[in-house]
DNA sequence: TGGAAAATAGCACGATCGTTCTATTTTGTA
DNA sequence: TACAAAATAGAACGATCGTGCTATTTTCCA
């Protein structure tokens, strides 16, 4: 990833808390008032989030994030001690907004079969926005897949921590019976993983329309094939 | 992608092609002798090639190619005449192979399902190998997804291709009555390429094992969805 | 074999990178 | 309101980037 594709109505600018909007707000969850420091740092992750699922992690430069937020280098840098350390930060912040929209949005169906169908719809919805602003956990997976350390390791136990819990979800479905007795969960999950990559590279890269109704045609198959009256 | 992941070992070393070793081969397919730069350019794309797979395209720098070719950065540079040109012609290259080991080395199949399955056979023995290595089809279509120019086109064109291909044959196998008359090829083809696109991740970001065998898995799932004897 | 052409090297350029250092400003509180 | 602490800015560093320019070397053919 570069900067170069990014035109500059794509940077969304943000910059450091001021005095006023300071005091406007500003209360964590705890309910406890935020240090001003924490508030920008909160604010510069934002930015950073928006860029890195455009340019990707590695296209994220203290440089280009300092620009969107208005900032200098070292103000910025500050925050997080190192590069890497940001693009972990941006990673968390991504599973946290991941996590939420996705899974514990689906927590409210009951176990099985239709947790399992709300999951995968959430996981449709977030992806088909991500068709245009791009996904951190597929690009991040291309740019890390063979360099090791922390970056690497926020970003694998993001995703293993989904597909953890989507394969839970399956297996639970399984053992309430609504899934075929002789389901293998892992196969299930494994292909449910692959029309979701399927869909983001079609759609995204190559830009082909009807790849979204194709992943969830994909998905009806796989319940056909795996579901409790399936006569394999 | 950075030359941070790369460790000195992994860098393959190829000189310019001397005196001596244009002297004994640099035949190209037509006969006619190889001017002593296009065989360099050859063993510059080469080294670049193996170079991409691992780090991506963009990763490849001038000076990082010059270094594992032991030639000067201007040397490299001038057989391109910008860094654009060089990651195309890495495309072009590795299309080529790609091409060679998945595509024609299975039309010796007769059309049909054979066909069909040859190819896939092809396609899952090349992606097992670039679990190790990595596939510039997948990296790059992350790392130009939102960034249009020549190197995007390049890509996209040769991916396109290659699907295209693969479309084809499930077409083809249909019309000899190999799959289901309801059969939908896009749809079969969208289910496959998600199946490889699931085994790259999971085999080569998340380590995964037993990846192999869930798309091969998943393949014959898909066959007895399409194939002429399914009940649907 | 000489000499034009091709191939390669060497050097320099402006830009950007992550990071460090030191100043300055802003904040929160006693 | 004064003052320590926190937050931010500014400048500079060595490195690497793609690319342009000018030598120098190598190749190839008349």
């Amino acid at each position: 990833m570069s900067i170069v594709s990014l035109s500059a109505k794509l940077i969304r600018k943000v910059g450091p808390v001021t005095k006023r909007a300071s005091a406007a707000g500003g209360k964590s969850a705890s309910g406890r008032a935020l240090q001003k420091g924490q508030q920008t740092k909160l604010a510069i992750v934002d930015a950073a989030l928006g860029l890195a699922t455009q340019i990707g992690l590695e296209g994220l430069s203290i440089g280009v994030l300092a620009e969107a937020t208005q900032m200098s280098k070292s103000g910025v840098f500050a925050h997080f001690g190192s590069r890497e350390e940001m693009q972990i930060s941006v990673i968390h912040q991504y599973f946290a907004q991941f996590e939420q929209d996705v899974f514990y949005a689906a927590l409210s169906e009951p176990r099985g079969l239709p947790r399992v169908k709300a999951l995968f719809a959430n996981w449709m919805k977030r992806v088909a926005v991500e068709i245009q602003s791009g996904c951190i956990f597929i690009s991040g997976a291309v740019e890390f897949d063979d360099r090791p350390g922390p970056v690497r390791d926020a970003l694998a136990t993001s995703v293993q921590t989904w597909l953890g819990a989507m394969n839970r979800a399956i297996v639970l479905a399984k053992a309430c019976g609504d899934l075929h007795v002789d389901a293998d969960e892992e196969q299930m999950a494994f292909e449910i993983h692959g029309l979701i990559l399927a869909l983001h590279y079609e759609a995204r890269f190559l830009k082909k329309p009807g790849s979204i109704g194709r992943a969830n045609k994909g998905f009806d198959n796989i319940l056909t094939r795996y579901g409790a009256s399936s006569v394999s």
